[in-house]
DNA sequence: ACCGCGATGCACT
DNA sequence: GTGCATCGCGGTG
């Protein structure tokens, strides 16, 4: 289990460390393979404005989960960072699946592995996040967090998806990872 | 390979 | 009313 300290952090310390730290919820998850940061100061954040209902845990402690729903359909998960009350948070884009796979190909209707987690709505689908997991804590079940046994290859790139402040490469990706949401694009930089 | 679009919730102007 | 931190499908090269 990671210690609540590791997410006692900046974001752009976090963000990185996350890829291939076993995330599981009930039991069923995978190694992260593809994390972007969002901070206090960032246009693209939903903290960005201020507190509001939907981002709340954004402003609370670090080490809690962030849930809110995108584009009406989907669930994307986030890990707080930082300081209470100060909004940052880390989405996780992607997992490479570990554990309860045939449970995440039942919730997903996909037989293909690579299409389970290759995405921050297809991820929350597989392992059933939803609005009742905003808040919570992530040293305690349903979640559980394992450290990565070795250090990964670590590349940077823009963040994907968003309309404003796209000049950051604040997307964090294991390099050659086939469970990516998207490939790196050929600007990608070693982190 | 790329591009367009519909589904649907909700914060915000 | 507008704009998303999305996804899957169907059309066209």
């Amino acid at each position: 289990m990671l210690s609540r300290s590791f997410f006692a952090r900046s974001v752009h310390e976090v963000a990185p460390d996350l890829i291939g730290v076993t995330l599981l919820v009930d039991g069923v998850g995978g190694r992260i393979v593809e994390v972007e940061a969002y901070d206090q100061e960032d246009p693209a954040s939903h903290g960005y404005g201020g507190r509001t209902p939907r981002n709340e845990a954004m402003f609370g402690p670090p080490g809690h989960a962030y849930v809110y729903r995108s584009y009406g359909i989907h669930w994307c998960l986030n890990l707080v960072c930082g300081e209470e009350s100060v909004p940052e948070a880390a989405l996780i884009r992607a997992l490479e699946p570990t554990a309860g796979i045939n449970r995440q190909r039942r919730r997903r209707s996909v037989e293909d592995a690579r299409a389970l987690c290759s995405g921050p709505g297809k991820l929350c689908q597989a392992l059933a996040i939803t609005r009742e997991h905003d808040g919570l804590p992530l040293d305690c079940a349903p979640f559980r967090l394992e450290p990565r046994r070795e250090a990964p290859e670590i590349v940077t790139a823009p963040r994907i998806g968003i309309t404003r402040a796209t000049e950051l490469s604040w997307r964090y990706l294991e390099r050659g990872s086939p469970f990516l949401s998207r490939p790196a694009p050929r600007s990608a930089r070693r982190s």
